[in-house]
DNA sequence: TTGTAGGCGTTATCAG
DNA sequence: CTGATAACGCCTACAA
C-alpha cells in the first residue's frame, strides 16, 4: 500500500510536507506542491480512511438504519437522505439488524438516522449519552443529542377516518400495526378519537352511533390477510377498513379477492403511507400520502446541524389524503 | 473516549494486557482476564475501529454497491447477501451513487459486490488491480480478483420468446434495456436467436415468418411507456412485446390502460425479473423469475471465498418461466 | 516554506 | 503469564 511516505521519500520531500500539500495547504510553495500531486497520482495514492479517521475522529459517513431491507417503501426517503448528504461531503451507508449497531458506537459513521424497530429506545439514549448524533423517524426520544423527524400521523389517521365516516360508514375497521409501534400507536389514538368526535349526542336519535372495530395487525401483509378473514367472516352490510399501513391493506385485497365480497364495494379500505404497489392495485387504494423523500432530505439536515452543534427543533412531515376506488360513498339508506 | 489505556490503568495492568484479555487469549489468567473484563464493562468500553482496522487492515464490512435505492427489486437480494455475510461475522451496509466508491480504495469495506452501472468496468479493475475484492452481478469481467455471479439471461431471454412463439404470435416487439447494459444486451441478442431458430424455412409457406421490431428502452418506467405509445400507433393485429425488464411492463401497462387496446387480448406482454409489484397488476404479468434472496446469499459467499483466497469459479442464477394472463393464446386464425 | 516529532487507539513482537 | 515498545498511516503543533 502506498503511503505519503512513500509519496515523500520518491518527491524528496518530508512527510509532513506531502500531508499538507495533499489537503491543499497554503503552507506549500506552488511548485513543491505540485511536484508532489504529480508523483501521487503516479503511485496511484489514496489515504486510509482507517489512518485519517483515527487522527481527525470523523468519518464523513450517515448511516441509515432500517428494519429491513425489503420495504418497497425506503427507495424514496434514501434518495432524499442522499442527496443532502452528499451535496455537504458526506456519504450515506444504509445498513439493517442488530449486528450493525456496532456501527455506530465504535464510530465508523458519524451519525445515524433511524427507521428501525431493532433498536430499542435504551440502547439509541445510551448512544446519544456517548456523545453520538441521531436523528430518529420512529419516535419520540428527548435528549440534546437526539432530533425527531416525525409524521404527522396524527393528521393523517384523522384524515382518514373523517374520510370513511364522511363517506357514510358505520361499522369501522381499524387494523393497527405491531405491539410496541409508536406509529401505529399515534394513528390508532387519533381514529379513536375522530370516532369520539363524531359519535352522535344521545339525544339526537337520527343518526346512527358510529361502531368501532380494533383488529390487531403487524403492517406486513399478513396482518392484512388475516383481518381480511375475520372482517368476512363477520360481514352483514357494508364497512370500511383503515389499515394503519398500505402493506396491509395489499394483504387485505389479496384474500378478499379471493371472496365473494369487493373491494369499494363491499368492502371499503383505506391505508397510509402511498406505497408505490398502492396506486396499481384494482381498484386503486385510498391513502395517507406524504413526501418520502422531504422526510429523507429533512432527516439529513437535521443530522448535519446536530455533528455541527447548530440548534435545531424537531420536525413535522405533514400529510394529504388521497381518495380513490376503494372507498366508495356509501348507498343511501 | 475511554480506550484501553484507561482500562489498563483502572486494572492496574498493562494494555498489552488488556488487549489480550479483550481478544480472548489464552495467554491471560482467568483472574485478571475476568478483573479486565469488569472494568471494560464499568466504563462503557467500545473498540475504536479505525485503530484497529489501522492495524489489522480489516473492517469486517461488505458494499453493496446498486445503481439506486428505489429498485422495489433489490429487498431479497440484500436480505440474502446479509444472511450469508452476518453468519460469517460481517456487516452489510448499502451504497449508491458514485461519490461512495471512496469506501473501496480508501480500505473502509473489505470487499463489493456491484450491481451499479456508476462503476465503468475499466474503474472496477484498477480497485482489483490494487488488490481490493469484488463481486460483479451485472458484468463480466476477468480478473483474479473479481468474481462474477450472472443471471442466466440467455435462458431467460430464450423461455421468453419461446413462449410467445408458441402461443402463436407472429409479430413480437422487443423492448430493450439501455445501450450499455449487460443484461439487456444478453437478453436481446437470446432473443434474436430464438426467432432465427424458429424463423421457417423458406420452403416452407404454410407457416408465417416472425416479424420482430426492436424497440429502444431504459429499464424504467418510461421505456415501457414510450414502446406502448409506438406499439399502439403501429397496431393492426394482435402483437406480444418482450419487455427485458418488468419494470418497463409496468410502464407499457399504463399507457396501454388508458387506450381502447387490452393487456392479454390485444397486446399480450412477458417482463423478466418477476418483481414484486408483477403479481398485483391486473392481469397479472408474465414474467421471467429467478430466486433474488439466492442470488444475493450466493454472491456474499463468492466474495468471502475471494476474501479468505478460496478457489472460486463463477456462477450462474438459473431463471424460470412464469406464465401469466398478460399472454393469452392468440386466437387460431 | 519545510522538517521533526508526537500521538490518535490497537495489535503484536519480544523480553522479562 | 505480563509488560514495554514499536508499528499501522495520517495530521499538526512546533522548530528550524
Amino acid at each position: 500500500m502506498v503511503s505519503i511516505k512513500d509519496i515523500a521519500k520518491k518527491a524528496g520531500v518530508s512527510i509532513s510536507t506531502v500531508s499538507y500539500a495533499l489537503n491543499g495547504s497554503p503552507k506549500v510553495t506552488e511548485e513543491t506542491s505540485s511536484k508532489i500531486l504529480a508523483v501521487a497520482k503516479e503511485l496511484n495514492y489514496v489515504p486510509n480512511a482507517a489512518a485519517r479517521t483515527l487522527k481527525k475522529r470523523e468519518t464523513k459517513i450517515i448511516g441509515a438504519f432500517l428494519t429491513d431491507f425489503d420495504g418497497a417503501f425506503y427507495g424514496q426517503l434514501l434518495q432524499g437522505m442522499k442527496e443532502v448528504l452528499n451535496k455537504k461531503g458526506y456519504d450515506l451507508i444504509v445498513c439493517s439488524g442488530s449486528q450493525s449497531h456496532r456501527l455506530l458506537p465504535e464510530r465508523t459513521i458519524d451519525g445515524a438516522i433511524v427507521l428501525d424497530a431493532s433498536f430499542s429506545s435504551e440502547e439509541l439514549l445510551q448512544y446519544a449519552d456517548r456523545g453520538h448524533k441521531l436523528v430518529v423517524l420512529d419516535r419520540e426520544l428527548d435528549h440534546p443529542n437526539v432530533n425527531q423527524v416525525l409524521l404527522d400521523n396524527k393528521a393523517g389517521a384523522t384524515l382518514a377516518m373523517e374520510y370513511l365516516i364522511e363517506e357514510g360508514y358505520r361499522k369501522i375497521y381499524v387494523v393497527t400495526g405491531p405491539q410496541g409501534s409508536f406509529d401505529s400507536n399515534q394513528r390508532l389514538q387519533a381514529a379513536k378519537q375522530t370516532i369520539e368526535r363524531n359519535q352522535p349526542l344521545e339525544s339526537d336519535e337520527r343518526d346512527q352511533s358510529i361502531e368501532y372495530i380494533e383488529i390487531q395487525g403487524n403492517f406486513d401483509k399478513t396482518g392484512g390477510e388475516e383481518a381480511a378473514q375475520q372482517i368476512i367472516k363477520e360481514y352483514t352490510e357494508p364497512v370500511a377498513v383503515f389499515c394503519l399501513n398500505d402493506e396491509m391493506a395489499i394483504g387485505l385485497y389479496n384474500v378478499v379477492k379471493d371472496s365473494s365480497y369487493r373491494i369499494g364495494e363491499h368492502i371499503h379500505v383505506i391505508g397510509f403511507d402511498n406505497m408505490e404497489l398502492s396506486q396499481f392495485v384494482q381498484p386503486r387504494l385510498a391513502t395517507i400520502d406524504y413526501s418520502k423523500r422531504k422526510w429523507g432530505a429533512l432527516a439529513s439536515e437535521q443530522l448535519l446541524k446536530l455533528i455541527t452543534d447548530e440548534p435545531v427543533e424537531h420536525e413535522r412531515i405533514y400529510v394529504t389524503l388521497i381518495k380513490a376506488g376503494s372507498v366508495h360513498p356509501m348507498q343511501s339508506m
